[in-house]
DNA sequence: TTATATACTGTAAAAATATACAGTATAAAT
DNA sequence: ATTTATACTGTATATTTTTACAGTATATAA
């Protein structure tokens, strides 16, 4: 099989995850606008690429036709088992087979981002966001984090979910709780990790 | 699940095989052509059928844009979509096509107990718990209950999701927002139905 | 230096498609 | 006897979608 691109591996993920997400295949359009491209020509020439390779085929005429013969990953529907990890108060929470209490099934694709492993709440420093002692956040492994979004956040040894705010060198780590008090690092002097971003929340009652 | 009438599950069958072949699912004309039909709106009529029962959803407006949510066969090993379904506040919460609001992929033993639906939160009267508004509660149908469980309960056609609590004939719907008052009933003067009780809960950040 | 491949924008037209509306027919239920 | 549900035909139209064509820009290889 041949090589694709980075921009033609790319498309085929776009198509698989939305063929994934609604159980039939993107337009033209709709893939462009996923991936930020102005015009339907642009996929339709992605497309043809992963055609001539062997990847995909596509049924001439018809609206959507697209098979995906030879997909990248592994796309199938596996009823993922998805980690649970300790939030522990000393070292990365790390996807170790020792680290993880146990798993749970469901898609990683449930929210609206997909996510790598739960974490599993320790205290109340995040209380008034409704997020309690036990209650399973999904993480998702990223560095791509905005001001806001509730984030697992490491210093040194000490790992926290806290929501995340920057300006300039310094970070701030905010809590939900009045009786806790925001963690400000100035990151010329003190180092911080950002593990990932929590994009969803369960709880079993 | 509702019943199929025979020419409903024949369509059925014939998306099913389609999408079984080609990967992507057929249009009005196909399935015409295929089970022998003359008009586009026959097809249609099956299909709105179809969707109404909950065994497939139509995206409208778009081509092919048919999803099989409960097939009739093991064709594929169709994952799960559990139903959300808007907690109003007037009439029952149905699992009927036009309650359900969106569905998500997930296993509907993720939680301790298995669940039916998931009803959206509306208001603050569980803020106290850490349920907000938006909030995805999972909902076990069942009326066995237990005092202290958290329940979804109708008094005549309003829908309420409190805290249970029971002493003989006297029954209790307790919030969890000190602005909100319980909610008391004598049971030998007014009915109360419990639909469910939740055994989890989701929230997308 | 000139090809050549990748990676697009922008436009437009033809074809495919969903979907509404107006009917017809038939069997079962009331 | 009349309503109701199922099961269609036939037509028309607005919208969606594919797909061709004409360009631009950039990096790499010959």
């Amino acid at each position: 099989m041949k090589e694709l691109t980075k921009q033609q591996s790319k498309v085929l993920t776009c198509v698989e995850v939305y063929l994934n997400k609604t159980g039939f295949p993107p337009t033209r359009m709709e893939i462009c606008k996923q991936l930020g491209f102005k015009s339907p020509n642009a996929a339709e020439m992605h497309l043809r690429a992963l055609e001539k390779k062997g990847y995909i085929s596509i049924q001439s005429g018809s609206s959507r036709g697209i098979s995906v013969i030879k997909s990248q990953k592994s796309f199938e529907p596996t009823q993922d088992q998805v980690p649970i990890i300790g939030l522990v108060a000393a070292g990365s929470p790390t996807l170790a087979e020792e680290n993880i209490e146990r798993r749970i099934p469901c898609d990683p694709d449930m929210f609206s981002e997909s996510f790598d492993y739960f974490l599993k709440v320790k205290g109340l420093s995040m209380i008034e966001a409704g997020i309690h002692e036990d209650d399973l956040v999904a993480i998702k492994k990223t560095t791509e984090i905005k001001n806001g979004d509730l984030v697992v956040a490491r210093l040194e040894d000490e790992v926290t979910l806290k929501y995340f705010k920057k300006t300039n060198h310094d970070l701030e780590l905010i809590p939900a709780n009045k009786d806790f008090s925001t963690i400000k690092i100035d990151l010329r002097e003190q180092e911080a990790f950002i593990e990932g971003k929590s994009v969803g929340l369960i709880r079993t009652h």
